[in-house]
DNA sequence: CGGGATCCAGACGGATACTG
DNA sequence: CAGTATCCGTCTGGATCCCG
């Protein structure tokens, strides 16, 4: 645990858009795996997700403190330091993130090639 | 199988808009278990979810066979009707249902808790 | 019966710039 | 460092009416 978080560790290029599920918003999903290993701050969540922007990173952590997802604490330094914590609850969702990683290792597939020639179909 | 789908299938006061786990758009995952005892007719899905709309409902359909997770057959016969089934792929997706619902029952009161006392706190 | 056509509103996500 | 402020385009979902 602790180790830093790659920017590639979620690949832009991934049709993600696609994927037919999803843990809360949009980022939540990703956010609660990048704070699996322990505590993260703003910054480094920024840096494993470059694609979010600072406002709406900011925006998803907030509803997330509020459904006892994560806690966000400030600690009494200079320069400031937060930290983003999973609770239990958050931790919770851990599992379902993981079947749904399974589903889509097995099947995603089959719905982007469904997709694909579906599309084909209709505007040849 | 085959029994009618009943219009109090889906509580239309859970407050599922709250809810983390959402599989596909808003309606699909309903849908899913609509059909997981055989096809039904558009009229009958309609019955199980008396919120959504026609048109609403036709598009979320539509999207649903474009990703191959049902099939969609219209039987030559007078009055028209019309069949949705499930595909293979479709029914893959019923684990995932299962377990959303099970951390539902297991979870999802400690996250409503959660968000009540935390708007309590910051607007009291 | 099983939709399509049209129009609309609000929520969501994003770009850019700025701050304690 | 860790955000906030402002503005804005898009897109989903819905209301209503109509049709083969």
């Amino acid at each position: 645990m602790r180790e830093p978080l790659s920017p590639e560790m979620f690949d832009p290029m991934c049709p993600s858009s696609a994927f037919p599920i999803q843990i809360g918003g949009k980022w939540t999903g990703m956010l609660i795996r990048c704070l699996e290993h322990g505590p993260r701050r703003f910054t480094e969540l920024r840096n494993a997700l470059p694609a979010v922007t600072p406002k709406v990173l900011s925006e998803t952590l907030r509803s997330m403190e509020r459904d006892g997802l994560l806690t966000r604490t400030v600690h009494d330094e200079n320069p400031p330091r937060v930290e983003y914590e999973l609770t239990g609850l958050g931790r919770s969702l851990l599992d379902l993130i993981e079947a749904s990683r399974a589903w889509a290792a097995e099947h995603f597939h089959t719905l982007l090639k469904a997709r694909d020639e579906h599309d084909l179909e209709s505007s040849p």
